[in-house]
DNA sequence: CAGCAAACAGACGGACCGGTCTACATGCCC
DNA sequence: GGGCATGTAGACCGGTCCGTCTGTTTGCTG
């Protein structure tokens, strides 16, 4: 299968999935919103699963570089690069197609620790954590594995506020938490 | 239906739809699993969606009778009433079925805000803010609603980390820093 | 233009979906 | 013990599920 198109299932897929869940997706209803014939599906991808594992694949490489990359290149100062972490996931939030993390509904949907989406989402929040308790580390912070996690749970809880209560500016309220946090180490 | 059935009938969903999600859980499944007849689930409920709003209904009602007679036998301090709403979410995610907030499940499964699962969601987050802005009033912060969100937005992210990475201190985590988030808007 | 691989639409199979219905077992009250 | 409501198991219905298969159309290549 040319990539176009299957970056296309997999994009429209992804759409489908965020708003009516993986389970509530079905293969017909997908293959007719993404005017696709289903031999051409099958070819690609051996099963359903398969594919649903293939969107994790594509959003986790997706939005780890997009978040790395706009940290990276919003300041050279690790400090700030820290904070622009929450500039980053509220753009990304902002898309109107935004309905919450795609990894936490995975955990919520394959609970059974033995799921491959279970592993994959996981394995995405691990990797993510890894990333910026790097960055704290490279802040020269005291502890960055303990705020690494504060970091990230503080961003964890923005995303759910802005789902449940439609608050936009979660993510500066984040922020400004993470901050005071981020002094409260200074030597 | 005598109320024991139904009870256990709606709890048996709530813990199959917790660990596989709501649209994952058939009624066949459902009926074997709680050992009770198709027809007797018909009698008590119209259809499996309104089955499913008794479960997201009970569970509110659950949920927050528990939490706020958590907090307010905790202490008669509101100041402290606040930080014990961190403990009570700690033992909740303890529980060995624990898997993540059911309402933001339901928001993620149900992306229309049309649906009725996905408002009663919305309406128990909700609530749940209220009676923390409630709280945070009696304590006499200046700004409540602002520092309730905050609150609010600890305690979900403390939930996520928890269900991503079995992060078991992170309501603790999160009450610190609720904690000093108080502390500094003291007078 | 001929030939061919690939994508198309859509029928199809067996399983399962939500929901209705029948027939049998159970227990309770008069 | 007879009548009756209630719960049971399970057949059954139309529809949809995932995945396979068959033809037809398309578009590229020689």
């Amino acid at each position: 299968m040319p990539a176009p198109k299957r970056d296309h299932l997999i994009a429209t897929a992804q759409r489908l999935i965020a708003r009516e869940g993986f389970k509530g997706v079905s293969v017909d209803r997908l293959l007719q919103e993404a005017g696709v014939a289903k031999m051409t599906l099958y070819k690609g991808f051996k099963t359903k699963d398969e594919l649903i594992l293939e969107v994790l694949r594509r959003r986790d490489s997706e939005l780890r570089d997009w978040f790395m990359r706009s940290v990276e290149s919003a300041s050279d100062d690790p400090r700030e690069r820290l904070l622009a972490g929450f500039d980053a996931l509220e753009a990304w939030a902002a898309r109107p197609d935004f309905n919450g993390c795609l990894f936490v509904s995975a955990l919520s949907e394959y609970g059974d620790d033995s799921a491959p989406a279970h592993r994959a989402a996981r394995e995405h929040k691990r990797l993510l954590l890894d990333y910026v308790v790097g960055l704290c580390r490279d802040a020269g912070l005291p502890d960055p594995e303990t705020t690494g996690r504060d970091l990230r749970l503080l961003m964890e809880g923005a995303t759910v506020a802005r789902l449940t209560l439609g608050q936009t500016d979660s993510y500066q309220r984040a922020k400004a938490m993470a901050k005071s946090l981020i002094d409260k180490q200074r030597v």
